[in-house]
DNA sequence: TTAAACTTTCAATAATTACTGAAAGTTTAA
DNA sequence: TTAAACTTTCAGTAATTATTGAAAGTTTAA
């Protein structure tokens, strides 16, 4: 497989699992972009190699930097925007673990309190939500906490954990 | 908050935090109704519940089913069939994470390996793709055997792993 | 200033994804 | 068998989401 041939694999799969997961395609794309290229990108660059347009580079970029994830670098002698990605890997976690805890999972988690915390009318069927939402709370606020834990150690949290949790 | 105001609250966060993950809203919707109904439910149930179809309904619940979320029980005298979700929080999460490593995580980390392998031609820009593309591929397969590991163990592996961390 | 270089916005449109409903298929009781 | 009771399939349609492109907005160099 040549260069070119990998990064357009590369670049499309990031595409596709974003897609999965609730990331819209070109937003994917230009991460896996940036996170790839050698050098910041201008959004001319980006438009051209992606084949999207001004308008959907500039919307996505700005969600992106939105997110965190993207940041403009000003590159002496240009009058353009450049724009890289953080480039390393358990950084780039820990910010989306971040924001989706924060965008995501901190809403969902007070709803079940709400839902969990009704008055018990004695019912089964009341009984049974109570019982299964405030589960559902528990295990979430649970796994928020971890996910914060694990991700907030900013030194190689993962192999840290995994020996921790191997033994 | 009465029981049918909560109830919808459950069914409607749920089933849009779904599709903010990537799974469709009715899936959602379907598995979060089995979840809190204190008996298995039939097609007409559910259909009528959540005001869907009848076809949607089908092809969800069987999706669901692939995912191992969702099965068939007999209700004995009956001659359709009725459904019921797994009630267990810890449970459910093992298998939508088992199932999603596998379906969607292992797929990647195959690419992944795939693109980093590519051979070092000596250009600055497939060194880059190389040691970026490497750096995700070695996240992820960490990240997954810790995902299985969390996972796998079926008591309490919330609590034990939070435990562990905070030490 | 002003006008060129650039970015953002947003209405229109395209692409994707979800949903419906009825026909076809299957199962079961008699 | 057969026909009623039920489920699945799938072509057509609706709803949602993403994308375009051009006009409006902003910045900067001269």
């Amino acid at each position: 497989m040549e260069y070119l041939e990998a990064k357009e694999k590369f670049i499309g799969t990031w595409g596709s699992l974003g897609s999965l997961w609730g990331i819209n395609k070109a937003m994917a794309q230009i991460q896996a972009l940036l996170f790839i290229s050698t050098k910041p990108l201008s959004m001319e660059d980006i438009m051209e190699d992606l084949k999207i347009s001004r308008g959907n580079t500039s919307m996505n970029l700005r969600q992106l930097m939105d997110w965190g994830i993207v940041t403009k670098v000003l590159v002496s002698g240009e009058r353009k925007e450049f724009f890289t990605t953080e480039k390393d890997v358990q950084e780039l976690t820990r910010i989306i673990a971040k924001e989706r805890s924060r965008r995501e999972i901190q809403p969902v988690i007070k709803v079940l309190d709400d839902v969990s915390s009704i008055k018990d009318d004695g019912t089964d069927k009341t009984k049974e939500l109570i019982k299964q939402t405030k589960a559902l709370h528990d295990l979430s606020v649970n796994a928020d906490a971890m996910l914060n834990k694990l991700v907030t150690q900013k030194q190689n949290w993962l192999t840290k954990s995994i020996i921790k949790l191997l033994k």
